[in-house]
DNA sequence: CTGAAAGCGCTTACAG
DNA sequence: CTGAAAGCGCTTACAG
């Protein structure tokens, strides 16, 4: 274990004051040229690595963000976590994850930790910030930004446009004058409330037939193939489902070979996240696609362009989807 | 944006000094208790909560360990990394996380930007730590663990014995009179080098089986299902195989549909990880079953210790496996 | 172009 | 049981 070498250290066998090695450090433009390259020899000889946590004392950034993620296991958040990761490399900063099951003192628990580690900003993923979240960020004067998730509140955002993404997956089955059931994880949260139930209603709108509330169907994120609803969905007068998860639409398509139907032939199936187990079932199943990197990668970006106080034009992000038809449908 | 509330703001409105304040945060016994009740009283009215970055400049210590990751969409490591998270919680340390991709160059800043952060310890998933990681942490004396990840160093670690498990999977088809290939990703991961194809071997020479190499198959990881290895297999003289990986094993199954196999009758499959794409697939995929979970807790369990320098009696751990038969394998 | 000094917000001997 | 002071390793006006 080696002795840390310091800014001192530097600055002494550099014989200029550690002021002179901070600017070198930080590509201050006037320091001589003769000066810096004699410092940015001993910074070299000496192996000097600058203790990132005093410079945030000092400077009051510390390069460092949080991201809450509701569940690191699930594909779809795991692939905006990439995309996340890549940016906030790109731009220095490093990731603190925490996941936090959407449990709500949990989150309070994880937004406490991350002010107190004073991170920079923080890109959340969820369900819905909890009120302490809300108060702490913004007494805290904090950037936040969402991914793959919406709010009531305007929050900086990156997401597709989940209404209209919905209404095209129902007026595709509409149009062949199928019933569609549409397969939520909960009515309440906001991504289904403001986006995916209004887009329903709307396909359901223009092809003219009546709302029926039975064909909603809410799984509570619990995808086991035990979960009742996976057999209710099958029993209903549905003949078509959009799904808001892959997990939750393969469950589905297994368990209506389970009860003896055919897929696509007498059931067809639309998720909406295209992550690799859309590929992996057979057959392959229909989604809509979503630029998932993408999606975290531009929150990302916004969020550093926050966290410099510059301007941000348009804050809430909605990047292009499309549907890909596969197995489950039938064109 | 509120102002923030330090150490001196409490120890002002308190009429005590910031030591003292410090004793209380830090629940030392000898603060009278009056005065701990009159700080604690000020802390909550004054909603003080300290500065994890200051605190950690001067106790050196910043409950903060870096975890490096290979592929965070990649369901064994994300399993491996919500037991991380859970226990680094509860014995109240953050994670920095970082997706290495497995690349040299990549994995090297990561480690450097960990340093620069003064993080208490790092667990470590991947192929191999790079020489540079290695000496960097070993000169600053950084605690290291690894997790589902073994090494040539005999750094502490938390796996299943892959040899014992290789073996018994292996076993298990030679007991049938199958031919048995081995499917890895590459021969010369630590991993593969001296667990899986030593495990395998194990097993051929106690059936008295010739080793032919040309039954050792390698994916580079690449699970696209026109990787040419996958048809390979199936054109070998295998009749069955042993999976590195599930999301390897799923597609060499649709692979086997596609080219007319049928599965398990005239093919059978074992798997590694027994993540959830084992249940997805149809029919359900045989697996060894490791404690996910537990790998990434127990690793995170030791790192804790080791940054508290306790004695870690037995630091190279192997956790309790099992194999369940499922649809790939005929009993 | 460079240095001396204050300050970031804590912890930790040391002294009493 | 409590306080004064030094120190953690930097950044950042300020002065020259």
């Amino acid at each position: 274990m080696q002795p840390k070498v310091t800014i001192y250290d530097v600055a002494n066998a550099a014989n200029v004051s550690m002021a002179t090695v901070s600017r070198v450090m930080n590509r201050n433009p006037k320091v001589k040229k003769e000066t810096k390259e004699r410092v940015l020899k001993v910074i070299h000889d000496l192996n000097y690595h600058p203790n990132a946590v005093a410079q945030g004392l000092a400077s009051k950034k510390t390069t460092t963000i949080g991201v809450i993620i509701p569940d690191l296991t699930n594909a779809y958040f795991a692939n905006l976590a990439i995309g996340i990761d890549d940016i906030a490399m790109m731009y220095n900063y490093n990731i603190i994850i925490a996941n936090s099951n959407e449990d709500t003192e949990k989150e309070n628990q994880i937004i406490d930790n991350l002010l107190a580690k004073q991170v920079d900003g923080i890109i959340y993923m969820g369900r819905n910030q909890t009120e302490h979240f809300r108060s702490a960020t913004r007494d805290n004067g904090t950037a936040v930004v969402l991914a793959g998730t919406v709010d009531e509140w305007n929050t900086p955002s990156v997401n597709i446009n989940y209404r209209q993404a919905t209404y095209d997956a129902t007026s595709f089955f509409l149009k062949q004058g199928q019933k569609v059931a549409l397969v939520i994880s909960d009515k309440n949260y906001p991504i289904n409330a403001k986006y995916r139930i209004p887009g329903y209603k709307d396909a359901l709108k223009e092809y003219g037939i009546e709302f029926n509330k039975k064909l909603i169907f809410e799984t509570q994120d619990n995808n086991s193939i035990s979960n009742p609803t996976f057999q209710e969905i099958y029993e209903s007068e549905a003949s078509s489902a959009v799904v808001y998860s892959d997990d939750t639409a393969i469950i589905l398509l297994n368990k209506g070979f389970e009860m003896g139907r055919s897929i696509p032939e007498d059931f067809q199936i639309i998720t909406s996240n295209n992550t690799v187990v859309t590929k992996y079932a057979r057959p392959t199943i229909s989604s809509i696609t979503q630029p998932l990197y993408d999606i975290g990668a531009v929150a990302m970006r916004i969020l550093t362009k926050m966290m410099n106080k510059e301007k941000v034009q348009d804050s809430n992000v909605y990047l292009d989807y499309d549907i890909i038809h596969r197995g489950t449908t039938r064109i």
